[in-house]
DNA sequence: CTGTTAGCGCCTTCAT
DNA sequence: ATGAAGGCGCTAACAG
């Protein structure tokens, strides 16, 4: 195998490829490489025909029917006969078509979801939570992001429900009137897992980031900071951030304290925003004694800037962040945040869909799992 | 609102609905909450029928398949009949069924993605680079996560392929003998992202884990460290820490250096786990002047427990981690890693099912993507 | 350019 | 407990 040290360029060093570059292989074990190459644009039978149920039937010399309900309701058959299906089911590989099973039946086995950005951990843990419990249901999960764009929900809406999902899981609590239209219209069921929204298209799983952000503050204050910053992502199409102000802005009127624009920072995601954020803050209102980090990674870029500084946290400036990242327990020193059922969110998401798809209730229809404050050593 | 404080305990403030607790909505606003019951099981028309393309068909006054066309080679028609049904379709709110489309074309326009953990933020950007590319191409992701087991990742293949996805993205490089089997039978493009192996089922695109670990070393070495430790995950069930722990070894082979057993810990993942595989090797190898973190979080973890306990790193200790994860280039000091092509990874796996879709050759069928080292202040 | 016919693979309904 | 007929919503193939 041939090394290739390409670069040495800001620290980099670029190895074996590279972007663009592309090593082929030539030795003989890569010759043995199995490959298929049939099929045209996504045929499922490229070159063979796909076993049917039609020919597990005639292999097990029963009728087509008789494969259905040994592998749908096998206990509507005798024992002998549900035992001869299925071993030629195994026998000759057979695979069932659930395309075609769905279609027939007017019914689905895939759940969509989307979120704002897949990449993000929060949501991941969602996204787990929900595949899990579909898992064990037998049902599959079609995921997308979209971007933080309602007109990429919409279009993403619009490709699920064409695919005929059975259910939809939406992060977002906001929506274009073509998205509920088209929601309203499948007339499938939807949970909204965001916010704790006042009115859900029809279902909601989430906590209250009102009262998360409320409740923090409330907090700090108590815990004796007088000049409470707060730093949030942008509001302008962010529902969430936007309740989590109010939380902050809630939480100063009950508290009887005025508010200061330089204690209110809109900033982007990433450690580098919170690290600005914090700087930029301290500077223009030097009285600070705690910051309130409500989006993201926010609290973790700007411990490390405090680290970096040598500034020290709490005694300079106290941080809390929103969500309990894993690392929050592990900087130095410990971070104070709020603890949230993102995966919980998730797998009661899907558990709700479940239920409304079997028919049976779902009370509350707003469903709120709450918050937990864990404090630690930033505070 | 009423505000529920239910508990401190170990620096945990549980608030509003909690664990298992529900807030029950009485306000006006929650009873509006727009609710549709209908639907049993998974139906997809709970109570109206949907749109079919029969009824575009005839609001328009044009046969079903002039309204197939519209919608699928729009060019084939002409100009006015095609803005007839384009506009009658948006106007009575049809959404094509992907369903039937898929069943009567033998096509497929959804592809599986296996990934041994959602959760886990590398993966994440494979997942998103496929994401987004299949997007583009008019195609959804199914996903689902194998728990690092192999009898799931089977249990899932099977169940992507009673889907009928027309093509396959898969983390693992090793499968079971009936998963392999199932992939064959189907006859849909494979391709194998966490190893370069050498005789893939179909497709690789990766980086080789073998060289990254090598190089890492030899790099590690080149900066004059002379204990190099090793620290990966458990290599039993895992194919890619095995080749890392190989490629170290392969370095250490071609330094001239003897293996020495206490320079190398198998773990599992997570920070805490990083931080205690340092502490144990440094008391049972006092020598060791440079710990390589070949997997997860692991460098994190270390970096933050000699924080702790005041270690200067690289002084005391040098750290190198694997992954270049956000936080890497943010603590302090900043940890030098390899950089993975993750991303790409996604998007090229995507483009090269795209290709094998439409018939094109795919070379070479191993994409070395390769990787970098990126150099900073821990080392 | 547009329409007609015959299924895709399976499930629902009704019969035996 | 098992089977036969018809159709789910759409597209391929062929016709005009």
């Amino acid at each position: 195998m041939k090394k290739r040290v390409a670069a040495v360029e800001d620290g980099k060093i670029r190895l074996a490829g590279g972007p663009g570059g592309e090593v082929k292989t030539a030795s003989k074990a890569a010759s043995k490489t199995v490959r298929k190459t049939g099929g045209s644009v996504g045929k499922t039978r490229p070159g063979g025909q796909a076993v049917r149920m039609i020919d597990v039937a005639k292999a097990a010399n029963v009728s087509l029917m008789t494969v259905s309900r040994a592998l749908n309701e096998p206990e509507r058959l005798s024992k002998e006969t549900r035992k001869l299906v299925l071993d030629t089911v195994r026998r000759i590989g057979y695979v069932p078509n659930h395309i075609a099973s769905n279609l027939a039946s007017a019914r689905s086995n895939v759940v969509g979801q989307i979120v704002p950005s897949i990449q993000n951990s929060l949501y991941s843990h969602s996204i787990k939570g929900c595949a899990d419990v579909l898992r064990g249901a037998g049902m599959q999960l079609l995921l997308a992001d979209s971007g933080y764009s309602l007109e990429e929900e919409e279009a993403l809406i619009d490709a699920f429900i064409a695919q005929r999902v059975c259910g939809l899981v939406l992060h977002d609590t906001v929506h274009t009137p073509r998205a509920v239209q088209l929601i309203r219209a499948a007339g499938i069921p939807i949970v909204e897992t965001g916010d704790l929204v006042r009115a859900p298209l029809d279902m909601a799983v989430s906590y209250s980031n009102f009262n998360a952000a409320k409740e923090m503050t409330l907090y700090l204050a108590g815990r004796g900071y007088k000049s409470i910053g707060f730093v949030c992502l942008a509001t302008r199409n962010n529902m969430r951030a936007r309740e989590r102000l109010k939380g902050y802005h809630a939480a100063l009127a009950a508290l009887g304290r005025e508010r200061n624009p330089a204690l209110v920072r809109e900033v982007e995601g990433g450690l580098t925003s919170g690290a600005h954020a914090m700087v930029d803050m301290m500077q223009r209102a030097p009285e600070v004694d705690a910051i309130f980090f409500a989006g993201d990674v926010l609290a973790v870029g700007a411990l490390f800037e405090a680290q970096r500084r040598n500034w020290k946290v709490p005694e300079r400036v106290a941080i809390a962040g929103f969500d309990d990242l894993d690392i929050l327990r592990h900087t130095v020193p410990r971070l104070t945040c709020l603890n949230l059922p993102r995966l919980e969110i998730g797998r009661r998401s899907a558990e709700a869909l479940l239920q409304r798809m079997r028919n049976e209730p779902v009370e509350p229809a707003r469903l709120d799992l709450g918050f937990e404050i864990i404090q630690r050593e930033s505070t």
